[in-house]
Order: C-alpha cells, then structure tokens, then sequence
DNA sequence: ATACCGATTGCCT
DNA sequence: GGCAATCGGTATA
C-alpha cells in the first residue's frame, strides 16, 4: 500500500522541473524519451531537438496577444500539453513550462525513434524500405523528424491540448545526462518575427534533427 | 460574414 | 531555392 501512494506521489511530482523557465528547461529536455500511448499503441523516441517560445514576451509567439481559446493551455503550468493546427493539416507538439500565468512553451521537433516505428511507419503513411540494412539496423529519419511528421507518428491530435503528462505522453529520463558540448543552438525555424533569438536546440550531428540542419 | 495567414511539408525547377 | 496545399483561429466589419 505504501508501495502504490510513493508511486502516485511520484507520479504527481514528476514533472514539477517543467514550471522552471522555458530556457532552462530546454536544454535539460534533450535525450529524455517521450512515450506515447495512444490508440493503444505504445510509440516514442528520443527527444533531440527542440524549440522555446516565450509567451508574452516573444513576438513568435502564440501567446504573444495574450490569451485565447486556442492557446489557453500554454497559459497552464509547466508539464501541460500544447497542441496547435498548423497550414491546414499538420500538428504541433508543444510542452508547457514555467508557472501558471506564463504561457511559456516548447515545441518538440524532432526525436530519435525508440519505440514503435512499425506503427509510426504505418500512421506517418510511409511504405517500408524492403531492404533490411534500411529498415532495422537504422530507424527511417521521416518518421520523426519536423514537429508535423514527430505529432503524426506519435498519433497526436487537438484533443490532447490542454492535458497533463502522464499516462497518455510520458517523459523518461536519460540514463545519462547530456555534456554541454553536446547540445548546439540557433534561430527558430519558419518564423516571420523575433528571428534573433537562438532559442532552437537540437543534439549535435544527431541525424534526426530536421532541416535546415543546425 | 468575410478576409487573412501561419511555430510545415514535400514536390518542382 | 521556390512554391502550392489546406483550414482553423483570429481580427475586422
């Protein structure tokens, strides 16, 4: 009994890290593992790159006006779940950071799959390569790398926004924890406003990072 | 009610 | 490198 309220404690305060700032996180976030159960279906990958938007005070970002339907979950606590609709058909996954009121948020990128690639394959539409050097040995980078293609081989949708990790998209630690050296940054990706800021952070010379290579 | 546009992707030259 | 596809959210009337 005792058993199951430390793992229902840790279950709860796991992810309390997450309501640090968005630009702390960010970097610590790279090589945790995000699992996701959906469908029934248990796919995931490691996380290796990554963007930071700042709320109200980045042009970039969603949260930038303030607070509407849409983006009233970046305005949650940090380890709430972000989802958006983005050019009329792709998904973006975004975790919440920072306390309530801060509307801080990253968005997940691209990840190293780990889990699933079969299902992934099969939710991203993709044919698998029918050599086996290709489709074993290394994962195929299309089916995780971009936050459109990483949202859709993760059976992502809207109505995730607004929910907690958890049970449906779990955070694991890396077993060890990334060198500095490791972990490059640079400008955020297809944005019009705020372009400056280097708040883009990916794992150096990781094949999955998505284009333009950082 | 209507117009504009985007935290993207994939195909074309 | 250029550009079309496609539609919900948001602002404007």
């Amino acid at each position: 009994m005792l058993i199951v309220k430390d793992m229902l404690d840790l279950h709860h305060t796991n992810y309390h890290w997450l309501e640090q700032d968005a630009l702390t996180v960010a970097p610590l976030l790279l090589g945790y593992e995000l699992l996701s159960y959906i469908d029934g279906r248990k796919t995931g990958g490691r996380i290796v790159e990554l963007e930071v938007y700042h709320g109200h005070v980045d042009p970039a970002s969603h949260a930038f006006k303030g607070q509407t339907p849409r983006t009233a979950p970046m305005f949650k606590s940090g380890g709430h779940i972000y989802v958006y609709f983005s050019y009329g058909m792709h998904t973006c996954l975004n975790i919440v950071t920072g306390p309530a009121g801060e509307a801080q948020a990253i968005l997940l990128r691209a990840l190293e799959p780990t889990i699933g690639m079969d299902i992934m394959t099969t939710r991203r539409g993709l044919t698998r390569p029918t050599t086996a050097a290709t489709s074993s040995s290394h994962p195929d980078t299309r089916l995780t790398s971009g936050p459109g293609n990483l949202a859709k081989s993760l059976g992502v949708t809207l109505a995730l926004s607004g929910t907690h990790l958890g049970s449906t998209l779990a955070l694991i630690p890396p077993t060890a924890p990334l060198s500095m050296s490791s972990i490059v940054s640079g400008p955020r990706v297809g944005i019009s406003k705020a372009k400056d800021h280097p708040w883009r952070f990916a794992i150096k010379d990781n094949p999955f990072v998505s284009r333009p290579r950082l």
